[in-house]
DNA sequence: CAAAGACGGAAACAATTTGGCAACAACTGC
DNA sequence: GCAGTTGTTGCCAAATTGTTTCCGTCTTTG
């Protein structure tokens, strides 16, 4: 299912590791296991996984020192404790040591899974990244756009400039900003009108009959997606 | 020590809500309780808090319901979802719908305070840009302005300029620098009378009856907001 | 205290800026 | 070279902003 997504643990007790394993596995992830901290440095050399799960409590080397020395070695992976549910100082450190969730032992199969996909979502694996405003909706990963249910067919550029409005619905986009965003480099000589143009030629892709008036202009400014 | 961060949550269980109110204030969060969804809505558009926490289990319409119905709207307020323990399904809906956390029932008030802070964290807490004196309220990112609660529009120039006066309430503002601030660059043959007739159009738009005397002209001076 | 001059208020008019849109041109990938 | 995409130009309409004028009010000063 979740196409090759590598996650690894380091738990000293076997029975949990195996745990781990059988429930990662079943959701279709790729599962390493280790017993200590030992050899894992040399792992994420070479493997960089997308997710770790460490138990706060090991043996010799604390959990939460081995994740701050990895993040001082710019090592970024998203970490998941294992946290006593007595121990919530430990709890407290856990955030601030740079980890990024936790779980208490002893947890359930579905609260795991649930903060490992939610955690694998904010940190951009495997994203199924779908956002909406009003009745439009966007899939950026397959790049398919919906005005009520309707699929659209966008140009790259539409899409984008699609994309950064429903991002911001509400919010005023001034000119400035859409050239950077949208437009990205290219500084010179950029006419005030292209914008103009792409939103309009936007607009009539998205509501041909001009009734829904997603976009607003903000004189002087620049627009509005309402 | 959080200068003004606005948490609200919905939540049926009114002894509930007081610990909340309770935690949240100690920690120098400014807190609105709701008992139901009623009147969250239109809290929120005047408001815009930073957090929201929602009891899953509400009376009527289900606090998820209600979350996805404000994502649809344009909304995109962090929400952190209370739940029962032994409700784990509700859990993964939680996510699903766009809740961005939650904390299971009975909760500590240490995994309360680690999850909202690092959710307000994760959400870049801070951009929300909004301002305000007397009845006057200014949404600088939607460019909208408000008097005694009613949506005024502005021009450009307009919404600058008083954009300027509610940044300095009570201040005599010199025209070399309302000049600067609103006018910027254009240097040469400004007329003095320019300005006059800008304040007097934005007293118009903001003030039609001429009974809450806004401005105060500084003989000679400028102008003062008051 | 009164008159003159300086300044602000309001309305009308003029100039400028800006956005919508269509048509055309340039570019891109195949 | 073709089809699709994107940038550019020009015209029109509308909104915004600047200028002018006239008048009333305030300040100053003799």
């Amino acid at each position: 299912m979740e196409d090759g997504i590598e996650i690894i643990a380091i738990e000293d007790d076997q029975d949990i590791l195996n745990l781990l394993e059988y429930h990662l596995q079943k959701e279709g992830y790729a599962f390493t296991g280790f017993l200590s901290t030992k050899n894992v440095e040399q792992f994420l050399e070479e493997e960089s996984p997308a997710l770790m799960i460490v138990d706060r409590n090991l043996p010799g080397l604390e959990g939460s020192e081995f994740v701050s020395q990895m993040r001082q070695k710019g090592y970024t992976i998203p970490v998941i404790f294992l946290t006593a549910r007595d121990k919530e100082k430990d709890l407290v450190e856990g955030f601030e040591c740079g980890g990024d969730d936790y779980v208490t032992k002893p947890f359930s199969n579905k609260e795991l899974m649930v903060r490992v996909k939610a955690l694998l979502a904010r940190s951009g694996v495997g994203m199924v990244q779908k956002i909406r405003f009003r009745d439009i909706k966007l899939d950026l990963a397959k790049r398919e756009a919906w005005v009520d249910k309707e699929p659209i067919d966008l140009t790259n550029l539409e899409f984008k400039l699609l994309q950064t409005f429903v991002s911001k619905p509400n919010v005023a986009l001034e000119r400035d900003f859409l050239r950077d965003e949208v437009w990205k480099d290219e500084s010179i000589d950029f006419h005030d009108k292209t914008i103009n143009v792409a939103i309009s030629r936007l607009k009539k892709k998205i509501d041909p009959d001009g009734t829904k008036n997603y976009f607003l202009p903000v004189w002087g400014v620049g627009y509005k997606m309402i």
